[in-house]
DNA sequence: TAATAAAATTGTAATCATTACAAATTTGAA
DNA sequence: TTCAAATTTGTAATGATTACAATTTTATTA
């Protein structure tokens, strides 16, 4: 499905910024922040705004459009791939790699209503680890 | 083990401020952020610094005698219990759930060397499902 | 088409968790 | 006791995020 129908079902506009901002994310799969996303869109948009980066990432996210990623606690990432996947974050080169295959984890029972499920790993990755020899 | 032990095997000096502050954590197993442990732990000992807090919270997760949780992205809570565990996350009340008898995810791969591995579920206990009616 | 209302975008200022850093205090060894 | 190292503290700075009001764009109606 199109995104621009994903939106329109999920009640969000697709206006040309909202597109461009999804894009960027469905161009760069490596988790960008919205720092990211602003200095990567300024280039052909000098007047877009931090905020406005933040406003949609936000409405996007709360729509499930996209997935918001907070494995490094102190800043928020952005996923445009919503299929069940979990993150590996290197505390070295503070890279996040998608870790597929894995089994999405079971329901926390029924007391629960679930509306997402993280799984994260934090460590160093091989390349860090090598590099440091 | 005893945390005194446990502290001393790690190279962290088991002075009081510290010892206090994981007994907080082990007497509240909610979850605590620095900020309701330092208000906690300030009616007892009226010169403690949020300072402190911040500091011993940090050693004590580098050194996996805590656990730091991100689950809300923008604030980070402590966790006595370093079993592994899955915890919950309630967008209406707040609320931090531990869930157990959860399996540990499987390992990455080789390609990572594994410090941490969390399991988060964000959505609606039952308590504010049933209390929006 | 013009007028108008609603929605989207923007910029600035504020908020809040966390860290930097230097000063003060405490602890431990000689 | 004395001195050095470690711990604790207070204040200021940082950085991500939000609040909010103003501006611009879009869509609707007359």
């Amino acid at each position: 499905m199109s995104v621009v129908q994903l939106m329109t079902d999920k009640g969000v506009k697709p206006s040309a910024l909202r597109l461009q901002i999804y894009n960027y994310l469905d161009r760069h799969r490596c988790h960008p922040t919205v720092d990211e996303i602003y200095v990567g869109l300024s280039e052909n948009f000098p007047t877009l705004s931090k905020t406005t980066v933040y406003n949609t990432v936000n409405l996007l996210a709360e729509n499930a459009i996209i997935k918001a990623i907070s494995i490094e606690g102190f800043r928020t990432r952005y996923d445009a791939n919503t299929t069940f996947h979990g993150h590996f974050f290197c505390k070295d080169c503070q890279t996040v790699y998608d870790i597929w295959n894995l089994p999405c984890p079971e329901s926390p029972g029924k007391e629960f209503e679930v509306i997402d499920t993280e799984v994260f790993y934090t460590g160093k990755c091989k390349n860090c680890l090598k590099n440091k020899k």
